[in-house]
RNA sequence: GGAGAGGUGUCCGAGCGGUUUAAGGAGAAGGUCUUGAAAACCUUUGUGGCAGCAAUGCUACCGUGGGUUCGAAUCCCACCCUCUCCGCCA
């Protein structure tokens, strides 16, 4: 949630945020709301005073009548309470003035390229003929136990799974990452409103039946939920995480030319990482975990580009996003491999979590995010811009040391 | 899953119907002393909301949600979580 005071000092400012990010609000109406419960709560609050002083000096009739006046009015107060707080979650974060305004991802800023994009000198298979071909991918018995868009890795197929996630972490833990196990499932509410929110904003989530459980879309969410409630001394500021889990994700109705294979699972395996920082910071951290990416993808060899998010194209938390797309051969296209959100303080504001500053004020902090690997989408570069004229694919450098001496994935 | 204990402010911890406007301690900030530091001493130090230019005032908050009462951190009910023991289990 944002800061109460932007929309009683700056509504008209509020407005046009949530309109440059294509979310439709009603500010006049949720004003409309905030002054109708700050009315009845003044009221409300000087019954009580009346009540108290009633209390003390032990007037049984005139604390009874008090009571039975406050019985009513007290209901009333807290539906407009709850009427407030459903409108007011809707406002996103404001997008940082430096962010471009537009409606769709056709608006999306190139900031620049990296990398040579692979030529063939023959006809390219995509990721998921060379991996049935080389038997380290198996979408049909996916399919066969767990159900479409599930799959099986085998042999050298697990083995790339593994090394990305080690070479990834210890990467960032030599740049002081602390390395965090984060638990699969978490409780509603970390799980919905923290951290993935696609665009249809329906709960894209797994929930177990009877419980309030729900498999995490993303380990963003468990690491935001570490530090809920808490208040952190500034100078432990910032924390750094580096993040696995497995991440799950109903992808309802995102099918597509581009949803094929490991571009839309429903569950991988992903390094996430995370950073808790003061708000004069976070700007600096954004680019940190930006570079983060980039060194990670160079590391792999991988032609990337980085594209800016625009208004539109932001999320409801985001006041600032950037993507890496790595070059997909079988699409003829850069595709999203990593995201990195600045938050600022909105999901701050959610989960109620500050830092004390020096001279002893307490201040909401500010939270980012940023995929350092997600196994189901750079396999899928790597298999397809490493694939050799004969079906086999070669294991980039810095990774041959995680494979077990494998440096080159063929057919057995 | 069974039995027991417990969840209080930044942290530890007392309180178990009405001076609780939450004791005491730690930590932190400021000050005195000191060449500087430590120690000692003094002072300050929760969060949200509402009103106010402000000083401030009022109000709510002691795991969560209900209830009893003129009055609840304190009593009752339900739930959640943590710890110890037992059972089951990788």
């Amino acid at each position: 949630m944002i800061d109460i005071k932007l929309i009683r000092e700056n509504p008209e400012k509020i407005q046009k945020a949530a309109k440059d990010k294509g979310i439709e609000i009603d500010i006049g109406h949720i004003l409309e709301i905030d002054t109708k419960f700050r009315e009845l709560s003044q009221k409300v609050q000087s019954l009580r005073e009346e009540r108290n002083k009633a209390a003390k000096e032990k007037s049984i009739e005139e604390g009874k009548r008090i009571k039975e006046e406050l019985q009513k009015l007290e209901p009333e107060l807290e539906e407009l309470e709850r009427k407030f707080a459903e409108e007011f979650n809707k406002i996103p974060n404001p997008p940082l003035p430096q962010v471009p305004v537009g409606t769709s991802e056709k608006d999306n800023i190139e900031v620049r390229k990296w990398g040579e994009v692979p030529k063939f000198n023959f006809s390219p298979k995509d990721h998921l003929e060379l991996g049935a071909s080389l038997g380290i991918l198996d979408f049909e018995t996916g399919a066969k136990v767990s159900g479409s868009q599930f799959y099986f890795l085998y042999g050298a197929g697990a083995i790339l799974e593994i090394a990305l996630v080690q070479y990834a972490i210890e990467l960032l833990h030599k740049e002081g990452f602390i390395p965090v196990i984060t638990p699969d499932l978490a409780k509603s509410r970390y799980y919905l409103g923290t951290g993935y929110s696609p665009k249809g904003d329906e709960a894209q989530t797994y929930e177990i039946d009877g419980e309030d459980l729900g498999l995490i879309a993303t380990a963003e969410v468990t690491l935001a939920g570490k530090h809920a409630d808490e208040v952190i001394s500034e100078k432990d500021l910032p924390i750094k995480y580096i993040g696995y889990s497995h991440c799950f994700r109903k992808e309802a109705g995102a099918y597509g030319k581009f949803s094929k294979g490991l571009y839309r699972v429903h569950q991988f395996t992903k390094a996430e990482m995370f950073i808790y920082c003061t708000p004069a910071d976070s700007e600096k951290m954004h680019q940190h975990i930006l570079e983060m990416e980039e060194k990670i993808y160079q590391g792999l060899d991988l032609p990337y580009r980085v594209v800016e998010m625009c208004t539109g194209d932001l999320g409801a938390m985001a006041a600032r996003k950037f993507d890496i797309e790595a070059w997909m051969p079988s699409r003829q296209e850069y595709g999203e491999v990593t995201s990195t959100s600045n938050c600022t303080d909105y999901q701050a504001r959610n989960l109620n979590i500050r830092y004390r500053t020096k001279d002893g004020r307490s201040e909401f902090l500010h939270m980012l995010n940023g995929t350092a690997i997600a196994t189901s989408r750079t396999p899928l570069a790597i298999l397809e811009n490493y694939q050799q004229e004969d079906g086999s694919v070669l294991i980039p450098k810095t990774l041959q040391k995680y494979m077990h001496g494998i440096k080159k994935i063929d057919r057995k």
